[in-house]
DNA sequence: TCTTAATTAAAAGTAATACTATCAAAAACG
DNA sequence: CGTTTTTGATAGTATTACTTTTAATTAAGA
C-alpha cells in the first residue's frame, strides 16, 4: 500500500500479518483486490477462496500473508486510523484556538467520506472502498469475543490513538471537562453511523447522503458540552 | 417469551421468524437456550448444530422456527426494542417538564445495563444476556449488505420506534434544534457501544465497568445542545 | 376415544467455508 | 550460478449452514 505523502509509509501492527503483504506484488495485489471485493460482497460473503480465483492465485498463497480474513479486516482497521491520524496531526499543527482546532480535526475525521475526490494523494488502493470498509465492517473487527486479546496484542491501537489525539484538543478547550473520552469516541463512531444511516436507515439520521453538515453537527455536539476557558 | 405486565405480549416482525416460536415449547427453548448460548460463544461462535445438541434436537427442528441465525438475532433486537418502548412509554407518562422525561428516557436506556436485579418482572429468560447481546451483537444486525431489503421488511422498525420518541421529546425541548434524528441515534448507540468500551476497551471510556453514570453524561450531551423554550 | 393433522426426531446429504499440509516450480538475490 | 525465498498446484480436514426425506410422536377435533 501507498502512503500519504510518498516518503512516508503507514505502520501497521505487525502482529496483524504473517507476511507484510507490502513487501511484495502478490501482497500488495491481496490488499488492493481484497478491498474492493469487500467494499463489494461486505465481510460476511467476501472469502479467500474468491479472492484467490480474482487474483488468479491460490489460498494457500493468501494464508501465508493473512492468516484470516479478520486479521485482513484489521490491517485495513489499522491502516486506515494510522493514515487518519497522521493527517489530523498535520492538518491541525499551528492552528489556534484550540476550537478550531477541533473542528478542523473533525473536518479532517468527515471529509475522506465526504468526498473522495477531495483526495489528490498517491494512495494506490481504492480511497473509497476503505472508508466504506471501515464505515460498514469495523465494529465487526472489535465487536467479537476474542477482543480482550486482541486488545493486549494492540489491535485497536491506532484507533485509541486517534480518539486521544481528540481527547488532548478537547482539554485545551475544557480541562476540566470529564467525559472527553466518551464524548469524543461516541462522535467518531456517530459519524460513521450517520454516514451509514444516512444511506440505509435515514429515518436515524437527519443528513442527507451527499451532504456535507456531519462536521458541523459534531463540532457542535462536542463543543456545546463544553466550557471555554481563555479563548 | 414473557413481558412486562403478565398481561401484555411483545409483538415481533412476523417475517422474522417462519414459526412463531412463541407458540410451542420446543420455540421458547430455542430463545431462552440460544439467548445464553449466543451471549456465551458470540454470534461468530454460536451455531444451530451446537444449539440443537443442548437442546437435545435435532437442526432440521431448529430451522423451522428460524430460517438462520442471523433471523434469529434479528429477533432479539426487535424484541428488545419493543420492550424498552414500551417502558419508555409507560415510564415517561405523565412527567414533566419535557427535560425530566428526557432524564427518564434515558435513564431507563441505561437501567437494563446498570443494574439487572433491579428487574422484578417475570421474564422467562436472561435479560442479562439479552442486553449484552444487544451491546455486542446487535450492530452486526444491521451492518449487513442486505440491509435494505431487511430495512424495506421492517426488520429495524422497533430500534426506529425508540428514536423517534426521543426525537419527539427532544423536540419537545427545542422544537427548532433541526439534528435530532442524529444527536438521539448516536447517542443511544453511544450508550451501548461505551458499556462495551467500559469492558473491554476502557481508554475509550471514561465510566468504569458498574458505574452508573451513564445516563447523566447523556443526558447532558443532548441537553446541553438544544436551546430549552419554556419549561 | 378414535382419527387425523400437525409437530418433532432421525438420518443422510450437499455445497461452501475456513483452514492446513506437502511438494514442486519459479523468481529473486547475492 | 547456486541458494534462498516466494508462489503454484493439489489435496485434504473439520465445520458450517443449510435441505430433504421419512418415520415416530403428540395434540386437537369430531
Amino acid at each position: 500500500m501507498s502512503d500519504l505523502l510518498s516518503s512516508i509509509k503507514i505502520e501497521v501492527n505487525p502482529l496483524i500479518y504473517l507476511k507484510d503483504p507490502e513487501s511484495s506484488d502478490l501482497g500488495r495485489k491481496i490488499l488492493s483486490t481484497s478491498l474492493t471485493m469487500i467494499d463489494e460482497l461486505g465481510m460476511e460473503h467476501f472469502t479467500f477462496r474468491k479472492l484467490a480465483k480474482e487474483l488468479k492465485t491460490t489460498e494457500s498463497s493468501i494464508y501465508r500473508y493473512f492468516e484470516s480474513k479478520h486479521k485482513l479486516l484489521l490491517y485495513f482497521y489499522n491502516w486506515y486510523w494510522a493514515w487518519l491520524e497522521y493527517k489530523i496531526v498535520f492538518g491541525t499543527n499551528n492552528i489556534e484556538p484550540s476550537s478550531s482546532k477541533l473542528k478542523k480535526a473533525i473536518e479532517i475525521i468527515c471529509q475522506p467520506i465526504k468526498n473522495e475526490k477531495a483526495e489528490r494523494e498517491n494512495i494506490s488502493f481504492s480511497l473509497r472502498s476503505l472508508i466504506n470498509i471501515v464505515i460498514s465492517e469495523s465494529s465487526k473487527a472489535y465487536l467479537i469475543k476474542e477482543v480482550d486479546e486482541e486488545n493486549k496484542a494492540g489491535f485497536f491501537l491506532a484507533f485509541k490513538t486517534v480518539v486521544k489525539r481528540l481527547v488532548k484538543i478537547v482539554h485545551e478547550i475544557d480541562p476540566n471537562y470529564p467525559h472527553a473520552h466518551t464524548l469524543v469516541s461516541t462522535c467518531i463512531e456517530g459519524i460513521l453511523h450517520q454516514y451509514y444511516f444516512a444511506r440505509h436507515l435515514p429515518s436515524l439520521s437527519d443528513v442527507s447522503k451527499d451532504s456535507d453538515q456531519l462536521a458541523d453537527i459534531f463540532f457542535h455536539i462536542i463543543y456545546n458540552n463544553l466550557k471555554q476557558q481563555g479563548k
